[in-house]
DNA sequence: GTATCATTGAAATTGAAATTCAATAACGAT
DNA sequence: ATCGTTATTGAATTTCAATTTCAATGATAC
């Protein structure tokens, strides 16, 4: 029972707003869990398609922000490249190499960076909600 | 002669081009130097207005552009905000610390952070292109 | 069963950014 | 200084991702 978690965290998070679970977000959400990829909205509309062709994309965008909202999905703005997501149930916290020529991208975590930018934040008086790092560049395939 | 350096780098950046240089150039750049804030378009466009009245929205944006190009000015792009511009001529690299608040945005530059980003990158395969490193948080102000 | 109200898909709208186009103007050649 | 080539301009339009609107539908509580 692979999902159970996930579907419980959203049908607890609707309950709380008042809202309900459907067969279409229980179908944006199987289709979201089916893939580890960083997924943008489109590819993602393609993956519900393929399981109930009559799920519309603002639907897909609909269920999405939930996802986002109860901590299932998190959302990836790369600077120039469409928005993303990725799990974010069970994944630990982690930033990105992308490279500019193929799109390929890796996860890192460094925990000493991850210090430091607390440190800085503490000497700016700066209580730290979040931070992006992103590291563009070229990777090895794209070089030869 | 304060402009002196700078135009001489969009001068020497539009001939290589085959461009030219226009009055409406020289008051976008003139106005963009005469700021040391992160701007927007939206902010610019105001200062240019009232230098000149008469120079479009379209043409602030294509000589931010331009400034881009010849590294005169560097392109923010902050999550969830509009591109900004920063002067970059004489300017060190360096990351921001942005109130999620007010907006404030405070520069910092951590030589450790830039060294381990290297690091990884190495370890990765990947050639660094460049880098986005944006601390989201509360500043001391909007915490009172 | 009925009233209530969230949800849906399709279409329209938004907002930032880029592009089109005919008129204008920069600038190198003469 | 004049000319001819061709880049540039402002205004309007287009693009594109993302969001919102809306009437019809459907789920839930009573
Ligand atoms: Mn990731
Ligand atoms: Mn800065
Ligand atoms: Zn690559
Ligand atoms: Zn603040």
């Amino acid at each position: 029972m692979r999902i159970k978690d996930e579907y419980s965290i959203l049908k607890e998070h609707v309950k709380e707003k008042g809202l309900r679970i459907t067969p279409q977000r229980e179908v944006v959400l199987d289709a979201f869990l089916g893939t580890e990829r960083h997924v943008d909205v489109e590819s993602l509309y393609i993956l519900v398609k393929k399981r109930d062709a009559s799920i519309s994309f603002a639907t897909v965008y609909r269920t999405l922000k939930l996802l986002c909202e109860c901590e299932l999905a998190k959302e990836l703005k790369f600077e120039g490249k469409i928005t993303r997501y990725e799990h974010k149930y069970n994944h630990k916290h982690h930033d990105h190499l992308v490279c500019a020529q193929c799109g390929k991208i890796v996860e890192f975590h460094n925990d000493k960076i991850e210090e430091i930018q607390d440190k800085v934040a503490r000497e700016n008086n700066f209580k730290v909600l979040n931070h992006h790092l992103e590291i563009n560049g070229i990777c090895s395939s794209c070089r030869n």
